[in-house]
DNA sequence: TTGTACGCGTTATCAT
DNA sequence: ATGATAACGCGTACAA
């Protein structure tokens, strides 16, 4: 049995944490700390200076550890000058606040994930350098992640972000995803998500999507104002709903403006410049080939242009091309290259504003909404034919 | 009165908050905890279904909460049965673990805190799939931000990080940082942190660096190899190491080749496009204006390109231009830029191994040391004089 | 105004 | 092999 060194009595001692390695011992009745120091282990060298929690400051002041809480919040029912002491203590101990304690007792985390499929372009750093601008002004935090274009990689990512306990996910799907069953686990413990860009019919979500169908249009309508009649479209993945609805709005225009809708002008890619570069030389070496290509993005345009280039064939008078998503580097190339602009920050921007709508007011339950934005189109020269030579 | 309900004494009995609705007691003397059962509210109805937690698979299978963990993490000392039902029911009941108590217990996070300057280029996004790419294989997880080269974020943010309690830190500073301080917090923790291509003399910490000096010898020689003779640097940052290296290597070069070095042709940008512009300008109007211009990075080089293309001045016949860091717009300009190309990739991986390597063996110390790569000049038509047309 | 004790979900150290 | 139970650091209802 263990008297207490003070008062000598036994009933009333309770273990009290560890000091230096060694079982610390509480006397309620004398309000008493002590440890049975002497012959026990040499403590294990004074390691790694252990942070200040709240408990050492209390422990300094001779106060609760809940004063201390109260004072570091700023609680209304703590005594001034207690709370000044304990501030400036708290200073002086260089305390700082342990969040993952913090989350624990909250059962939150502060944490936003972000899942995105890739960082080999600007777009989705762009989108996360938004989102960011917005959440960390809130007071929260993020865990990024990409995926790598591939599902399986898209798997093991929620799996770690469900672990930690994230409060909301903001997330553009693999051009893999098919099986959706990854985001049901989010949507069944009601963490909130925003799809943007890609995203799946079938999850109950909020979606920030570009108006893919009117910048499609915009663009092949340009092609068309500019004297071009057999437009190709290089289309992008079938199951992302983007490509559908670019395709879409390239099947819309030509329709619309009397033109024929021709499966041989229509070719669908992976999105990789590999396939682009095989495609592109396809279209090029038809025995009626297309005199222009909308290109399902820019990267894609621009195997294009390389294409074209390589063979002699001159942009925009012999071939019109227009891009998707204003890439840095589509100013720079030769010729200029014509695209559509999507307002990349404020998606991400948006997709931030909607995640702390949702956690605000939980009482409103899911909800799926949309969100379009509107794109700009970017002219330059790859397909001004009206002042290009001939 | 109210009596225990195991040792039936009466004076050792507290209240020990509420427990479904009810109040519960607690009893000092044989420490046991009890609830005056029976005939009170039927609980609250079920809301917000909460998370599975091991508590929760214990009491389903009527056993401690420590087999349920034990068998979890495959634990020899469990028999095979019970392991088998635990681990089904944690399945049927879909078991998450929770991270964040995790974390709590083990006082750490499993975290790795990746803070860069800005993801307007290709350059930091790189490196973090690098980093990522090593990361996530050794089960952690990120936690990326950005200063938007700002001293005050970077403060705030390495702030956020501390209180994240991160295992790790990944580093690549602000172009305004003069003050370390709040990098030795990191220190004091014994927090390992690895700085990479921007860093700070006084802060004890692994550095990775690109070569710098060597890859500006590099550019410059290859200048002079091309015939150019007065040969201007626009330079960074004084404060960034990364400046004075490669202003270090253009010195150098030129003086290893019976160059003179003057003042006059050497200005220090802040890295922004509007300076890049304006010194570009500066240089091409003076009275005897640099025959070739080393520029600090790819994107004030584009500028001097297009400065240089508004006046009607032909690159490279009259003026030779090398940038630096292989941006993706400097192989699509026309013309196509010189520039030194920085094993982007690699810096990631290399920092996040450095830092599992801090993690392993801490018994290592606080080490510093420098990790060089190496650089490849990248030749492109800016800097061709040899074969372009005078 | 301040202190006590509990719980958040785990792991780990004891007993048994 | 399994069960109690004390941590981990914090917030907080309740008691004093």
């Amino acid at each position: 049995m263990i008297k207490c060194l003070k008062c000598n009595r036994v009933e009333a001692i309770l273990k009290a944490g560890f000091l230096r390695g060694q079982q610390r011992y509480y006397c309620k009745d004398c309000s008493f700390h002590f440890t049975l120091g002497g012959t026990l282990k040499p403590s294990p060298t004074s390691r790694k200076s252990r942070p200040t929690t709240i408990k050492d400051i209390a422990r300094a002041l001779g106060v609760a550890n809940s004063t201390v809480s109260r004072a570091l919040h700023d609680h209304p029912d703590v005594n001034e000058d207690t709370k000044k002491a304990i501030i400036q203590m708290a200073q002086q101990m260089d305390y700082q606040p342990n969040q993952v304690a913090y989350d624990l007792v909250k059962s939150q985390s502060r944490i936003i994930g972000m899942l995105v499929p890739e960082f080999n372009h600007v777009f989705f750093p762009t989108v996360i350098i938004g989102a960011q601008e917005i959440l960390t002004k809130a007071g929260y935090r993020m865990i990024i992640m990409q995926s790598n274009e591939s599902y399986a990689d898209e798997i093991s990512n929620t799996a770690t972000l469900l672990a930690s306990r994230i409060d909301g996910l903001i997330v553009s799907m693999t051009k893999e995803t098919n099986h959706y069953e990854h985001f049901k686990a989010f949507e069944k413990r009601e963490i909130p998500m925003v799809f943007f860009n890609r995203y799946a019919e079938e999850i109950m979500a909020q979606r920030i999507v570009i108006d893919d169908y009117q910048g499609a249009v915009a663009a092949v309508e340009h092609l068309i104002g500019q004297g071009y009649r057999r437009i190709a479209h290089m289309a992008g993945p079938r199951n992302l709903t983007l490509s559908q609805e670019r395709l879409r709005g390239y099947i819309d225009a030509l329709s619309r403006n009397g033109l024929p809708v021709l499966n041989e002008l229509i070719l669908h890619t992976d999105l990789s410049d590999e396939t682009a570069k095989i495609y592109a030389q396809h279209f090029l070496d038809m025995a009626e080939p297309p005199d222009a290509i909308f290109a399902i993005n820019d990267p894609s345009a621009i195997q294009i242009i390389l294409a074209a280039r390589a063979k002699g064939i001159r942009v925009p008078a012999e071939l019109g091309v227009v891009g998707y998503s204003n890439d840095p580097r589509s100013a720079y190339i030769e010729p200029g290259l014509t695209t559509v602009a999507q307002p990349t920050k404020e998606i991400g921007r948006l997709a931030a504003k909607k995640i702390l709508a949702l956690l605000a007011n939980e009482a409103s339950g899911p909800t799926d909404q949309f969100v379009k934005l509107d794109t700009e189109l970017i002219v330059r020269a790859s397909s001004l034919r009206a002042q290009a030579p001939r």
